[in-house]
DNA sequence: CCATGTGAAAGGCTTCACAGCA
DNA sequence: TGCTGTGAAGCCTTTCACATGG
């Protein structure tokens, strides 16, 4: 690879698209090295990594690469440079204002979760439709009108929304969402959502999950299905 | 709920090993089939269910030809009895009993959440090491002191764990609850947990899902110019 | 030496296209 | 006719194995 074939501008340092799957990895090696940079380790193999992370270390080599050569053969990579590499590809860079919509319980947990915070992302808003819950306080936001939605996406500059509602409103209010300019949605509604293809849309499903421990578990328990032979 | 008298269903215990990307889409065609079965419609066809899931029609063949032979040729599936095959093969003919461990916002918000119970996981126990918690009401339950984890586990038969706490104790409650016996988990903890591989592990991580959607976003609005600034 | 970086092989998933059947 | 069921093709991901170079 790295061949001069291209034709077209050379790109220095713009990651191309990244593999799904490997996006994904690159969170958690993230959080890994920074967890060692807080340490003060200084170098970190891929071995290493694979094993906190729970993964192949070919596959850690893999998914580094997309991002250059990094790494110093013999000795591994300097985990500070790693660090700020992977942030960088991820966008980390930049600032990620997030409005919660839905002040349920879900919603409340999310606007008081330390972890988006400590990872760059900034809660700007929390909002909901119930007018017993808006003007209220929860953690250090007040809760906005749902009504007011676009008003509060433009004055706030969010750039992200987390959909914490109830399946019932989640597609209209995610409709009001993408019209308001915010085409990056994370929703814990457990409903399929429609959005016109340039939006990212992103699914939590915590019941999906509990159905596929269920399958996974229920699978066990019946005795003498799988036992796996090479040949009869 | 439901408690699965399966009449004679004299199949071959079916079920195989599903692909993992089956049994996923699998939670989604069982939502959108008790849906249908709620407003009484009895037929339904690939095409109508891939639409309502946001996948391929094809694909949607191919997931339910693995559960066998259910739909009629120029006709589609019917609704109840694919609903019944998907249950069962996803094991919720059983019954599942849920701890959930850590009490504080998002454990609280978990506890309550409506969707768990009428997917048939009954939240039988809600435990924190917070003495200031324990014994305490939330939604129906009081919580118990975590202390105590493996008598609760063993009183309430809980078959599956949420964990719902920091990162720092994640591990060490997960290895009481798989020392315990409970070998189906969801955990919330945004760390990597290390069990043994016949432990069924699930990881639900927000801050990585709003990173991913960051790498999309970066990427959109970033189209040709990556330069936030040439770097020296 | 040692660990990275990477072609090539292997495996899994999705899509296609159409045969088969009510 | 219309829609299911399914081999085959194509694409994506992981794993292997080893050349590469500090």
């Amino acid at each position: 690879m790295t061949s001069a074939q291209t034709p077209e501008e050379p790109e220095p340092e713009a990651a191309r698209q990244l593999p799904p799957a490997t996006v994904s990895r690159l969170t958690l090696y993230l959080r890994m090295l920074n967890g060692l940079l807080a340490e003060g380790v200084e170098r970190v193999s891929s071995d290493s990594l694979a094993e906190s992370a729970g993964v192949g270390s070919a596959n850690v080599r893999k998914d580094l690469s997309y991002l250059g050569s990094y790494g110093t053969r013999g000795v591994g990579y300097e985990v500070a440079n790693l660090s700020r590499k992977i942030a960088q590809a991820l966008g980390l860079t930049h600032e990620w204002r997030v409005a919660i919509v839905g002040a349920g319980n879900l919603g409340r947990a999310l606007a008081r979760y330390a972890g988006f915070e400590s990872r760059g992302f900034d809660v700007v808003a929390l909002l909901d439709a119930d007018q017993m819950l808006v003007g209220t306080e929860i953690g250090w936001l007040r809760v906005s009108d749902a009504a007011d939605l676009e008003e509060v996406l433009a004055k706030t500059r969010a750039n992200m929304v987390v959909l914490a509602l109830p399946a019932s409103v989640a597609q209209s209010v995610c409709d009001r969402v993408v019209d308001a300019g915010v085409h990056s949605i994370l929703s814990f509604a457990p409903v399929v959502l429609n959005v016109p293809d340039y939006v990212n849309l992103r699914k939590v499903d915590m019941a999906t999950e509990l159905q596929i421990l269920a399958y996974h578990a229920q699978r066990l328990q019946v005795p003498g299905l799988d036992a796996e032979r090479p040949s009869a």
